[in-house]
DNA sequence: ATTGTAAACTAACGATTGTTAGTTTTGTGT
DNA sequence: ACACAAAACTAACAATCGTTAGTTTACAAT
């Protein structure tokens, strides 16, 4: 039997996930996260490497799965508002099954070191290329409006960031309907239309 | 004369904001912020008393100009897409002029003590709290969109909140600019109007 | 020239940091 | 019952943390 040992680290990356997602990395200590598990700092040594090797954990699975569900998009063949659609309920899905993680990937990153950070980097990169380039085309074929293309697409990839923030403490709306209101605030707006 | 020790005083929290927006509070010692003023750790107590005093500075700074920004426009008898317009030049205006400490603001306000947590928190949520009446206002007056009230109010609180970690690189566009920009993106939406 | 004070300095403190070494406990397969 | 390995422990390390005490430097007012 030797499957046991993941099942512990994984129990180590998801408390310090919660704490880094309360104080950030760099002010949980090792020996908070041990405290938090019922063991002591030096206990954590027999499962990960260090500390930072916890915050690679968090911070590239969760960026690989964001990549991933991106490629999946950009190589469907749907409408460019669809493709959008599917973004929003990318963010949506990923959030409420990783909430805790998300607080390192947005404010956390930068404790990385190489070579984590540099793929971090380029993965964020690329994800915000594709998301531009189905902007870009959304306008281009007259389905978005001819704005500027930073604006639109920092306005909405600012939002379906900092979710993580705001959607745990409203229990009034379950994930369904979110994705539903969502899709009506980002793409079309919260003014009235005639 | 004694007017110059307020000039070494915020040239410290300045510096700090700088320091605080990279890596956050927890991760920039006294030491780096001494270092960054060409002086030693120890010199900076000739001007403040501690790291939070630094720390409250800045956040409680900016959160004042942000809660006097609100309350001017609450206050106000314009209509609720023109007060939506007016909260969208204040947090473009502050991010503009302050965008440093919108670091702290963001990331590192649970490192505050008390009484300046509380304090701080308290304004937080009285913000929110004005900005969501407003959009209930318009809602119930057919200004809006009938959409669900919390999800209008973090998807455009959101955007606003986080627009310091992009207008910087964005040479393209000036304020006047993008203060249009965004108006059109956050209350219209991108999809194109028919 | 002398004095006063703002603002820098050196040196050090106790606490905490991430991590390592070596040891003991725990539990499972034979 | 015994052996083995996983996973906990105690103890300690060098480095760094925020901060204090005491001293020196720089400069403006008298």
């Amino acid at each position: 039997m030797k499957i046991k040992i993941e099942n512990r680290k994984e129990e180590i990356v998801t408390t310090s996930s919660k704490l880094f997602k309360e104080k950030g990395f760099s002010a949980v200590s090792m020996r908070d996260i041990a405290q938090s598990l019922g063991i002591k700092a030096a206990s954590l040594y027999n499962h990960i490497t260090s500390k930072q090797e916890i915050l690679s954990i968090i911070i590239i699975g969760v960026a690989e799965k964001f990549t991933s569900g991106m490629d999946r998009i950009v190589n469907s063949d749907d409408d460019t508002i669809s493709k959008l659609e599917q973004i929003i309920e990318l963010h949506v899905n990923v959030t409420v099954n990783n909430a805790d993680a998300l607080g390192s990937l947005n404010n956390d990153w930068m404790h990385l070191l190489e070579p984590e950070l540099s793929y971090f980097l380029k993965l964020r990169s690329q994800y915000e290329e594709s998301f531009r380039q189905i902007i870009k085309l959304g306008v281009k074929q007259g389905e978005l409006e001819p704005l500027n293309v930073e604006v639109m697409l920092f306005s909405v990839l600012s939002t379906l960031r900092t979710l993580y923030l705001w959607y745990a403490k409203k229990e009034g709306v379950d994930t369904k309907e979110l994705v539903v209101q969502m899709k009506k605030v980002l793409l079309r707006g919260i003014v009235l239309k005639p």
